[in-house]
DNA sequence: CGGTATTTTGAGTATCGTCAAGGCCAGTGG
DNA sequence: CCACTGGCCTTGACGATACTCAAAATACCG
């Protein structure tokens, strides 16, 4: 039960008759007939902030691809609590085409559009169309990467290393994602967008430590707290020392982040 | 310079003419045309143990299967150090299809053998043929999730789960693996395949705090230290409880791995 | 058998997890 | 409009754990 694509009687809405697919600036490269018959077994879903997506251990009937909002991907361990794995934003992709059930939860963190493709449709498609295939397959690949930061950062000693790790990740790879970054006068603005506690269960630390190094950044002064869940990052460089630099000469500096988040802006 | 599939004066040596493809079981059930292109465009390489297979950064002429042997994949810190994201074992992939540059360097940590498949000819075999693509496409989502598994036992706050994770890893996922697995009486022998400095990397810790942990489970009772790399695990179920259980009631019994490896032996 | 690298052990310090209490903010109801 | 309530974040104190540095013991290799 509940394995199908949610309707309303499980929560989600269907937003629109049809997902605007082009907005989703990977697959906007794709030729417009596979474009056309996308849009044709897709479904638009909207998620609020609570809301299960999908279950760990089920396979879903649909593929989704994340339009707006933000979702985590948490895994349930035996003793019943949760683990987040990972965040799921605009132009990620979730569910294992032509594969089993899905081994991680999917919930939505902030109130989210999802575009389900339902999944038979979805895989013959794949079979078809090469473009899409090599879409998803670059998709994949890019989460693997992701994974693999994440296991840099969580193997660091020390929470607060950890913590600006994370907040780099925010400023690099969820620098397009709205709502969460925000260009100040000479800073930048960075909205959390999970509580302290999920934060705590992400890094693999407790919320306390998690406020205590959030409290070490700002008393460094490579950070400002502003509001709990706002933080301002006023020495991005400092940041990226306290982080040890994942990937080597990777990371964004200040100021290329504020042109690209006023050219955002206007 | 040497992006190219490594020749002998690069250091792998070519072991035989062709392949054997099909003891790859992913790659078993492909269509024999389908195999036996795959075996036109692919090199047998050798290396020693130590030899660095593919350079973080470079984007090389082949996509990699594992056969035999084991591989680690880093990353390079800006301090130089090195931090291990995953070991590759028999079957298993890596390289990136259809995509840019290697985020990950490959080395090998014992003598391995490794088909190297040309990368053009497999890219446009790929377009060709949906049942390759699916077998490249489930085992991406494979390592993805063995990434997550990763991220699981990382966020572990004391380096004794971590420890007792990864020896779960290796008695499940690994357990096919030659070497790393040898049945006891009643009892598993796990042949540690890294450095105790390297698995400190893994974990997210220091060798003295490994060594520590090992002799922590030790006196639990859950292990025996036979030799520093090789390990007796005399009660799974205690191991199980101390890693924290990461996939809820996935584990393997002792009686069920010993029985699978007396079969193996045979 | 000697030399080197790895592992182990020890002592001291820093960090973190735990428990408990207090503060801040938003929503609720008088 | 204000007091109350509940959830989340913060702070403090204390014990447990892990990191650092240094030295000893062991294993490995020729």
């Amino acid at each position: 039960m509940e394995e199908n694509i949610p309707d309303n009687q499980g929560g989600a809405r269907h937003s629109r008759s049809n997902c605007e697919l082009s907005q989703l600036s990977q697959l906007a490269e794709l030729p417009v007939d596979t474009l056309k018959e996308l849009a044709r077994i897709c479904r638009p879903l909207r998620f609020q902030t609570g809301q299960i997506v999908a279950h760990e251990g089920e396979r879903p009937d649909f593929i989704g691809f994340v339009h707006s909002g933000i979702l985590r991907m948490q895994k349930t361990l035996e003793d019943g609590r949760q683990h987040i794995v990972g965040l799921l934003v605009e132009g990620d992709m979730f569910g294992r085409v032509f594969d089993g059930p899905l081994n991680v939860s999917v919930e939505s963190v902030a109130d989210a559009e999802v575009c389900a493709m339902q999944r038979a449709p979805f895989e013959s498609l794949l079979l078809r169309s090469p473009e899409l295939d090599r879409v998803v397959l670059l998709n994949i690949l890019d989460e693997l990467d992701r994974a693999r930061d994440w296991m840099i950062i969580l193997a660091k000693p020390k929470v607060k290393e950890r913590l600006a790790g994370f907040l780099m990740v925010l400023c690099s790879r969820f620098a397009g994602v709205d709502h969460i970054l925000r260009a100040g006068s000479g800073t930048i603005d960075v909205k959390i967008p999970i509580s302290r506690t999920d934060l705590a269960h992400l890094l693999g630390s407790r919320p306390e430590s998690i406020s205590r190094a959030f409290h070490a950044l700002a008393d460094g002064g490579s950070i400002a707290i502003k509001k709990p869940d706002l933080i301002e990052i006023q020495d991005m460089d400092a940041l990226c020392v306290v982080a040890g630099d994942e990937d080597a000469g990777n990371h964004p500096t200040m100021e290329h982040l504020l042109e690209f988040l006023h050219g955002r802006d206007d």
